[in-house]
DNA sequence: TGTTAGCACTCAACACCCTTGAGTGCTAAC
DNA sequence: GTTAGCACTCAAGGGTGTTGAGTGCTAACA
């Protein structure tokens, strides 16, 4: 369906409006605006035209009118206009990541805080999934007289202490072994009879104590499997900011819903739209999202990992500004990761 | 000053109807309580003395009357009964933490998670702080034909990915190089002079490129002398479910508040009391927590380490079940942590 | 002397009503 | 096709009166 030129100016000053005040929208502002030359009445006639087409929705007789999420997709998709981020905040945003270079999630942690400052609504930001996970190194460091570190390292490092009195030449032994039998090992090897099989080939060939033996191939063969990836949410109080959930029964739904990382998960998840892309309202599967806008971007290492990072906030949020910052932040995370694992 | 025992008993059902209610407890309400025998004009005699003692107050003439911070602060220390945690809690409990013994930053969380479903509020909690951090072992692994893994293993493991192209012979030759000059270094070895000594052995004993080397080096020392300890929050969005934060503007102050770890860290650390124990309201040094109340008790690992569990509510939070709760969890935590650095 | 009953007074909360103003739809004039 | 005018609607805001919980004080009672 084709919209007049002059319906969609209308429909965009409505939004326009409507995102800056929360406040349904009359026909009386939407002329006083300079742009558009024309009286109230016309505006009035334009509006319900627009309302017929399904953009606007009026709450009740007598109030103005606010979009419906199908003017908000047809905001999004034609008429919206690009906001540039500001030269000063880019620059501040390379010092910033470029401070924070250390560590892996700390990148994305900050990076994520700078989402949501930038935006003013929260931000889900899941760290880089590991692509396949294939062993490189076990090794076992003695602690004191009764305790081994055992670090097992794939594309990550996990570590894990438990309870045994061995020597350097005993954890040196053992490593060997474990090196020897499960270095190269990726998720899709693992099985009940590997891991049996190794097991008893290590028993016969060290001589261990059979539990701590077990123990230790059980936290190995789990670091290779196990691949949750971690979530953050950062300033979920912004949600109290906005008139929309000056209700703190809703508001207070919302927070146990983005506390719980099961939820997010979910949600990231199922998202498989590609670039940046706005999931709008009713758009949303989860109810409680019916009233809320998710914009979402993806970002990668180039080596078969990346993540994502979204926006939550109302359906009346600045599209604008959020696409802008948030093109802006994955194309700087692309930039600093590539840089850190590369020449880190 | 000593209070007769029939103030106490009033003051103490005062406190437990304004803990159960949020409203100004009126004397009528208290001389229905079955326990006391005393028409409605004794205790109007009695709480105007105990509001003269300055353990309650009046918000305004014809309203009940509500306990001042001291009220509280006798309620805790002398009034109030203590609660006994159900024994099907503390199993739950107990199996929860066996489920989760794989990761110890986990558990921790968890523990965080189950205080706040007892109690209902707020809870943050850090990990366990490292005491004196000692170099175990360094380790390097070649992860691709460009990238290296740099594992150091203190009481904890960290690990980090630099660029370089190093054969497992290369890792091996550094590797030792790296051990025999850094292990058993401790956080107070760690000087400009003896970064730059071990640089120098290093560098004439392996001809390796230097800047590599540093970069390695620096890892390493950054790792030694790093101990910021994590913290974590949970179950923030209980404040929203208390009368005392219906006013969306407050409740959005104390979520920034609360998701600032800075304020966090400063909080837990300036609490230097022993044992359980509470904050309540102006006893606290921010502004910000003057009509909250904090309750922290400690936990320890035998070994040197610790951290803390507080819970953070309205100052009419519920004592009695915060205390029990805090003082089981602490409890189980000491429990499981001992068998998991033990025995784990 | 301590306890109780009764009474007048205070004050926040609530319902109710009226007014106001923003906004609409419709119609007639331009 | 655009504008001006008019009657209508409805939410929000500002009094006003009522209600009910609670108090302090006083007098009577055990």
């Amino acid at each position: 369906m084709d919209l007049s030129d002059r319906k969609r100016k209308i429909l965009q000053a409505v939004i326009d409006e409507y995102i800056g005040t929360a406040e349904p929208v009359g026909s009386r502002a939407i002329s006083k605006r300079d742009n558009l030359n024309l009286s109230s009445a016309t505006i009035r006639n334009e509006m319900a035209d627009l309302e017929d087409m399904g953009y606007l929705i009026q709450p009740h007789t007598s109030a103005g009118r606010i979009p419906s999420d199908e003017g908000y997709r047809f905001y999004v998709n034609s008429l919206m206009e690009r906001y540039q981020v500001g030269m000063e905040a880019i620059i501040e945003l390379q010092k910033a990541f470029q401070m924070r270079i250390t560590r892996l999630d700390q990148i994305i942690k900050y990076a994520g805080s700078i989402a949501s400052s930038l935006t003013d609504y929260a931000t889900i930001i899941t760290a880089p999934q590991r692509g396949e996970s294939m062993l490189r190194k076990v090794d076992l460091v003695p602690i004191s007289n009764e305790k081994t570190t055992v670090v097992v390292v794939t594309e990550t490092v996990r570590s894990h202490v438990i309870n045994m009195a061995l020597s350097d030449d005993e954890c040196n032994i053992l490593a060997t072994a474990l090196n020897k039998y499960l270095k190269g090992l990726t998720s899709k090897d693992v099985t009940i009879d590997k891991m049996r099989e190794v097991s008893d080939r290590i028993k016969e060939r060290t001589k261990l104590d059979e539990e701590v033996l077990a123990r230790v191939l059980k936290f190995v063969f789990e670091t290779i499997t196990d691949d949750d990836t971690e979530i953050y949410v950062s300033n979920m109080q912004s949600i109290l900011k906005y008139p929309e959930y000056r209700d703190v029964n809703k508001a207070g739904k919302m927070f146990s819903f983005l506390e719980n990382k099961d939820n997010l998960r979910r949600l990231i998840m199922s998202d498989n739209g590609e670039g940046i892309h706005a999931k709008i309202g009713s758009e949303n599967e989860d109810e409680i999202l019916k009233d809320c806008s998710l914009v979402t971007v993806d970002y990668s290492l180039g080596d078969n990992r990346g993540g994502k990072i979204s926006v939550i906030g109302p359906k009346r949020m600045n599209y604008s500004k959020v696409f802008a910052s948030l093109d802006t932040i994955s194309g700087e995370i692309d930039k600093i990761l590539r840089y850190y694992t590369n020449n880190g």
